[in-house]
DNA sequence: TAGAAACCCTGCCGTTGCGTCAAGGTCAAG
DNA sequence: CTTGACCTTGACGCAACGGCAGGGTTTCTA
């Protein structure tokens, strides 16, 4: 047979089997005196044998294992470990799906899915344009998506957040907008801030050492100057305070 | 931040989000003087956002026509898609499984997995140590695992395979190893080969036209000249017959 | 008998999503 | 002043082939 013949017959590409041959998974046959590879039955039955294994998922390299002769024992082997292989990638793309169908039924939300926590957070906060607010919002689902220990943090926040006064505390934030680094508001602002968080929240911050330096710095480089004073100093106190 | 810092905050590698950048899904930051990436809270945000949905199983481009702002509309359309095809993947997964379990539960058979029709034909073949047999095992294995509509002709090789007589037509063949291509055991044992195949499976072969060629040559290649003597009339008989 | 269709050959680049060097520059601490 | 831990660009490697280029062979057909 050539080439073409024995790959309709065993239903693999011509491609393929040169494939194979090139990576040492079946030896190159005999050549024609034109130089065709002549295929033989034996030849088939391999290449039978190679298509149903692959077609198992197994790696061309477990398949050379599989058919090294001594069949029996490495097969089983092999075939069971590819088993619990596949039983995770199964459960893999269960919860995949689990996750897709939660964020598909969920369309209003444009930040993203997020997790429960978070999602009761945000339905709870007052309603309010303010920018630093968004700022907020936006940090939340950041920590949402990389923190692993959010969940707490965020049961703490929604004490904070379903009073109204937060609001306004926010809008004091966006006038220091424009103000220079050393307004007098920065000061009260920064000690009714402190005031406003309750106490356990202080400890629950995760302290993650190098990293939260660099955060830092790139989240005060977000506010204008004043805005990164009254920043700064709240991220100061958790700072001190995450370590006492 | 640094590209070390950020890719901890947001559970990436510096490596994966230098590709990112690489591929356009995220814009190259500013740098600072010394050449390094600065990163800000915002492209966290975004790079959160990207872990977030290759997780998913989304490919890169799907995560940039995602993340493409007009976000809501695209995003539904490919989640979609990409829900349809875990289903798909699902399904793939859980049939090899299937294959796999009813591979791993018969290890006797060292010749590797055979359908059930197959099977019952093997169990019911009188045992030998016939050559001859052997090979003709061995290409019904073949067939089993290439043609599709193998089954029929099993059931209809059963009537034939039950009869112990089968067993001194293929100690005839054997017989004709050494014999030269015109022993005058030849014509009889082809003769008595051809009526005892029944009349309905000169019917069942399929006919695949080019590919029955080679084979054809391949299979006697097998043979000793003698014996391809046989089997080339045999196969003769089956081709104009089924023809007819 | 020539030309076209349908084969075959080798060899090399492209795919996906990064990992992994290589060969350097930068920066803080001991 | 030297580690050591960062950062930079650039290029190759991976799995399992697909596809193409640039040729030769065989066979069918007009």
């Amino acid at each position: 047979m050539r080439i073409g013949e024995i790959a309709a017959l065993v239903g693999l590409t011509t491609r393929a089997i040169r494939h194979y041959h090139h990576v040492g998974l079946l030896p190159e046959p005999e050549r024609r005196p034109n130089g065709y590879r002549a295929y033989s039955v034996r030849d088939a039955v391999l290449l039978a044998r190679v298509r149903r294994l692959t077609e198992l998922g197994l790696s061309l390299d477990e398949v050379r294992d599989a058919l090294a002769d001594d069949a029996g024992r490495e097969l089983a082997e092999v075939l069971e470990e590819l088993d619990a292989d596949l039983a995770r990638q199964e459960a893999d793309i269960r919860e995949r799906r689990c996750r897709l169908s939660a964020l598909l039924a969920e369309p209003p939300g444009a930040t993203g899915p997020v997790s429960p926590a978070l999602a009761a957070l945000l339905a709870q906060a007052p309603r309010t344009d303010s920018p630093s607010a968004a700022k907020d919002r936006e940090y939340l689902t950041l920590m949402d998506a990389t923190s692993s220990g959010s969940q707490e943090i965020f049961a703490l926040l929604g004490t904070l957040v379903a009073d109204p006064a937060v609001v306004e505390l926010y809008e004091r934030l966006d006038a220091l907008a424009e103000a220079p680094a050393d307004d007098p508001r920065i000061a009260p602002l920064a000690a009714d801030l402190m005031a406003a968080v309750p106490e356990e929240l202080f400890a629950a911050i995760p302290e993650d050492g190098a990293v939260v330096t660099g955060f830092k710095e790139a989240l005060l480089a977000e506010y204008t100057p004043a805005q990164a004073e009254v920043v700064g100093r709240l991220m100061d106190a958790f700072m001190e305070r995450g370590r006492g």
